[in-house]
DNA sequence: CAATAAAACCGACAACCTGTCGGTTTCTCT
DNA sequence: AGAGAAACCGACAGGTTGTCGGTTTTATTG
């Protein structure tokens, strides 16, 4: 373990370059020669580093998966925050405003990209689903929630809104808000809620 | 169109090997050689009746959409079945007991899969949604139903079905059931159902 | 201040992959 | 029988990933 800054900085530098070549032309039409003439190193180097290119593919997403749950974390930990306003926020924080650009989030949604599409999923949603059921229990306490199962309530909520908000940014407006509407009522129904309690802390997530 | 038989008889021999190839070690581990190794064909054979590989994956597809597709519409089109069931069939009809044998449905759920997948998915969601809409319409109609929003509770009641029970065979049995009735309980929440409507004919499809 | 060992780096190379293309065989219809 | 079209062949070009022996850089140690 001598020398490590060294190499950890050449790491952080093909992930950079990796993640924005990934993102721009998808895993497959990205070869391991485009990403080392990005960078100016060789061959060899880049397998130093990185046993594989999926090797590759799975630590960018890892990254990204960091920085998310992170910040997913964040609100739901602040006992400040009322805990609607937690729900939604983590909810909403892998699919709307994510800590990550949303340039890339395009990108990942190109069915090129299935496989890191899928792998990310899979990450984020095992990852934040206890998250969320924990949540709802606390609903159940308070009294505001209504939800028998609140693990498979949270799963479906997550993979629902990552998989239906995928193509919001190619929608007309109506269609969003006919989209975003069905979504609170169907949300509310699941956990067992009074109707418009989700309204308008999901509404103030979309509307930034 | 002279000796259109030969030629079609050659395609479908390449889509079943292919199909078979594909399930058994996924579409990127599947080289083109394997395929016309396996029949015993040239190359040139191969592009003759298909222009890539990726064309070939996606007639696999398409057969196998059709021939799920075409399951589904013979439930929900039969008048003489009860409204309740001609919904759950075409639900479960693309997740259980699909036209297709089970084998490849496992195969498909592995991570190697994932454009097959996904493609698959889209297809099928795009497809199913509308005919389910349809059947939670007439049942608005009927007084069963109570759904504000057919079309996006059906496509959240399918998108959640169809990912979540991926790995219903690899689960416990206790497992098993929770999942089964957690999903029994949100779909009658969301068509707003009765409690209890949904649970007999589910598990019916379940059951067997 | 060498000496040295480990980490970082290099680039040629093998083995594979996809898709093309000119030429050959086989079929079908006249 | 002959002619045209479809089916078929296999060598080939161009690209890909991962390997490996050898070289340079770096940090530590006597």
């Amino acid at each position: 373990m001598r020398h490590e800054k060294r190499g950890d900085a050449r790491k952080k530098e093909i992930l950079d370059t990796a993640e924005q070549l990934f993102a721009a032309n998808g895993f497959d039409n990205t070869s391991t020669n485009d990403i080392i003439n990005a960078i100016g190193i060789a061959r060899g180097t880049l397998y130093h580093h990185f046993t594989s290119k999926e090797d590759i593919l799975d630590s960018v997403i890892d990254r990204i998966n960091n920085t998310m749950m992170s910040d997913a974390k964040k609100i739901t930990e602040d006992r400040q925050i009322p805990l609607l306003d937690r729900l939604t926020g983590s909810i909403c924080a892998l699919n709307v405003d994510s800590g990550i650009g949303e340039e890339v989030m395009i990108q990942v949604h190109k069915p090129q990209n299935a496989l890191l599409h899928q792998k990310m999923q899979e990450k984020l949603i095992s990852g934040i689903v206890p998250i969320i059921a924990d949540l709802i229990e606390e609903g159940n306490r308070e009294g505001i929630f209504h939800s028998p199962y609140p693990k498979e309530a949270a799963e479906m909520v997550m993979i629902y809104s990552n998989i239906a908000f995928d193509d919001l940014a190619v929608m007309s407006p109506e269609e969003k808000t006919q989209k975003i509407q069905a979504f609170i009522c169907h949300a509310e129904r699941i956990m067992g809620t009074a109707e418009g309690t989700l309204q308008e802390p999901i509404m103030r997530i979309f509307s930034k």
